[in-house]
DNA sequence: TCAAAAGTGTTCACCGTACACCCATGG
DNA sequence: CCATGGGTGTACGGTGAACACTTTTGA
């Protein structure tokens, strides 16, 4: 009844939405197309699927060609697949979203590509349907965010309560009770308080913690749930 | 830099995971399949895509032609890309559930085609990755039934509390208190409860009642949000 | 009259939220 | 000594969970 041979085979592509934080706003990292169509344009960092890799592989290579950086953290959003989507040729399309810690990688994120990062609202048009895309991007990582501890992706290993919240509050699109924020997270018990200071913020110096991932898994294989 | 020539197309195909209730167990739809490879192996209901339509038409033309049913409640799931799911040729896969209600259209199902329902837990061994596709729909059905009234859609359009309760027991893999349960249902104010009475369950009868869409949109176009 | 399912409220513990003051330090 | 951001605790109300008895009616 079914035939493999009756059907056309198509582009498939993915692309990436890659949120960054650089502990004031929540940015995304944007490249200016250098080929046609919309040559010129911002688009999402993109790429098609080569036959001898899966999506997730692909997603990965892409990040890698464009801005150097290994082992980063990926999920799969939504595929995209309206017909006329991309006016070239008919393309489907699976979304990706990566988080990036800016500070500890700037320099290895490739300028070469004319990529740039900018504020979540302060973002160019995008080519095709990439603006749809980022808006559920946007969605997703907000409701991740509040339930599972993907935050610390965005920030450098070691991070002031005061980075986390204002990570948070970036995410979350409004403003976070400051004790309250801080008897949550400790409530948590996540957290590794280290002996050392950030004296750049403040002259009484705040301390730095680092995300205790070890304990985190262990919690979690113990029936523990991440819940902001 | 990128050419849409130098890339290889591949097919791509949507499988339905088509959840049912039957007023005791929440269960899937399956088909024989009838064609190689495996054929005589129990499947989803899939398809490739057509040119000239998206996914979402794609996932609602499979499930018509496989069981007649039109205005099915569907959403996309995941892609699935690993290299050899399926063993002819390179093949990516959307996934879709559907939500239907059996006893409304059990004569609309067509059995021509081999399909047969089945309890979740009793399902037989799928080919490919199917089962993997089953398992990710569970865990999202079971989110969303907490957060989105689609419960409705697996029930007749007249259902007694008793029914919503079973069914939700059956989602969520646990029993829950009839007095707690009640409660919550009725401070959603989203139900109406008609003057009629299944009689058929019991001596003493109890009330149908119906979801009430249109106060329930009006409700979320007001902020409120289904949590249950 | 009895069996079987329907229907109905209250109490309590915990969690989320609101809220304000002192501390440490460098200039 | 003062200005700036860092750090800390409590009280209250609301929500979720536990829990048992009465009603109806057909056989």
């Amino acid at each position: 009844m079914d035939n493999y041979n009756d059907h056309k085979k198509i582009l498939l592509a993915v692309d990436c939405i890659i949120f960054g934080f650089d502990n004031q706003n929540l940015k995304i990292l944007l490249i200016k197309r250098n080929f046609e169509p919309e040559k010129g344009r911002w688009s999402l960092m993109g790429g098609f699927l080569h036959t001898d890799e899966n999506l997730d592989d692909a997603a990965i290579r892409v990040l890698n060609q464009l801005t150097g950086l290994h082992n980063i953290y990926m999920e799969q959003l939504r595929t995209y697949s309206a017909i006329d989507r991309d006016p070239v040729e008919r393309t489907v399309s699976v979304a990706y979203y990566a988080l990036i810690n800016i500070t500890e990688h700037t320099a290895e994120i490739n300028e070469n590509y004319s990529a740039k990062w900018f504020n979540i609202d302060e973002a160019p048009d995008l080519i095709f349907d990439h603006k749809l895309m980022v808006a559920n991007a946007m969605l997703r990582l907000r409701r991740r965010a509040l339930s599972k501890p993907i935050g610390f992706e965005l920030l450098p290993k070691k991070f002031t309560m005061k980075q986390l919240q204002t990570l948070y509050e970036a995410i979350l699109g409004e403003t976070l009770d400051k004790r309250n924020f801080i008897n949550k997270i400790n409530a948590l018990d996540i957290l590794l308080k280290t002996e050392e200071k950030d004296m750049n913020s403040s002259r009484k110096g705040s301390y730095f913690y680092t995300f205790d991932e070890e304990k985190y898994k262990f919690k979690v294989s113990d029936g523990f749930t991440f819940r902001l």
